[in-house]
DNA sequence: TGATCAGTCAATTGATATATTGAATCATGT
DNA sequence: ACATGATTCAATATATCAATTGACTGATCA
């Protein structure tokens, strides 16, 4: 009765194998985190993340021969991005599977990340229904080249950098509504917090620009 | 400009490769097709896959620690599932993503199953509608076990053995609709071939058991 | 044409993963 | 208590992966 798998029945396993592989590695997450901003040249990803050019080119092929990013060539440089938007949902699955399993996760959610809930954050549909009438100013925290890249309609950009630096001058009638790259990137968290001891109301998006994006919510480019 | 991530967000990410690389590897991922039909015994899963006993234990506790699956003692035997229903998306998102972008996926499919489109395969809506009304038999063509531990509601079983050896008298009056453990799963297309030959009007039902029940569809066991 | 910039390739080293083997548990029936 | 069955553990050899280094290629511009 051992119904042991037929050879095409394996070969398949061995090349959805390849795909989860290329995912296995915390480097190519992060730069896959990053490519979900927008397209990315090597050397921009590379300074990101702190890894070397070579190392980041590396990992960069890698993920293209999984057929998870594509490459094209302008000019001097090489402008990577996610191959379509099925890698946004499989990386939140991943995430979704690692946050509801795994201790260590949770561990680190409720450490570091302790102020998540107190910092209530609001939901696209929320956010949505108030832009249109008006009653909150959405922030875009992310560094400006990556606001350019791309962003959520009828937001403005404040850098984080800038917002802790005073840079920008923030006086908005509204509570104020903050968002960065994904559930776990902690930008939003640190604006919001910074921006509560300045005394403003403000909450954070409960997701990041690429959830947005890939729900197909009104963005904007420039 | 340098904004290399902190460590929290590194730790994170590193817990995310964790979950991924425990995916990583052929062997697991068709231990995991098989969870996907329900709690299964190390030694089970051990004979389907035609691995040896003490490497399945090792693969499955690999899944346990990365959070995929849960084990349960049950007397002198150890049953495994998936952790939820999470596991399912992931690792159809997986596919998903292998489909679309390799080529080699593509390869596979267009020559070893290159019946699959002249099978016309069935949707679930369709499936119940035609249930409802009592036009379609519909028959679940995995072993007899895997059957038994759930199966989609009306379904009877005729493993695919049986089928073959002309075990099964079969003789409906309506077309039959066949269903196994899932896209990739090769015994629904052998099933429809083979009565096809005989001269009987078969389908594929579109997806396998695993999805069906994830779906929220109804089910019986036993 | 040559200099420069962005990215890739190739070779090396150290670190991880995998399959096998045989011994060690752990619960059960005699 | 002992034997058995099911699973896990530990040790090993082989294979694969990751980061670094320096050389190489391709596009641009003086």
């Amino acid at each position: 009765m051992a119904s042991v798998p037929d050879l095409p029945t394996r070969l398949l396993f061995v090349q959805f194998a390849a795909v989860a592989k290329a995912l296995a590695n915390e480097h190519r997450l992060m730069l896959l985190q990053l490519l979900a901003q927008g397209e990315r040249s090597v050397e921009t990803v590379a300074e990101m993340s702190g890894l070397s050019v070579a190392n980041a080119s590396q990992h960069l092929q890698h993920l293209r021969r999984a057929g998870i990013v594509t490459a094209r060539r302008e000019g001097k440089r090489v402008l990577y991005r996610l191959a379509d938007d099925v890698v946004v949902t499989l990386l939140n699955s991943l995430r979704q599977v690692a946050e509801r399993n795994v201790a260590e996760v949770q561990r680190l959610l409720d450490g570091y990340f302790r102020e998540r809930d107190s910092l209530e954050p609001i939901g696209s549909e929320e956010l949505l229904e108030r832009m249109r009438r008006g009653t909150v100013t959405l922030i875009d925290v992310r560094p400006q080249e990556e606001f350019m890249a791309g962003h959520i309609a009828g937001a403005i950009n404040v850098p984080l950098e800038n917002l802790k630096r005073r840079k920008g001058k923030i006086a908005p009638r509204h509570e104020i509504v903050a968002y960065c790259r994904g559930p776990y990137c902690l930008m939003a968290y640190e604006a919001v917090s910074e921006l509560r001891r300045r005394g403003f109301k403000a909450r954070r998006l409960k997701d990041g620009y690429p959830e947005w994006k890939s729900a197909g919510l009104p963005v904007e480019i420039s």
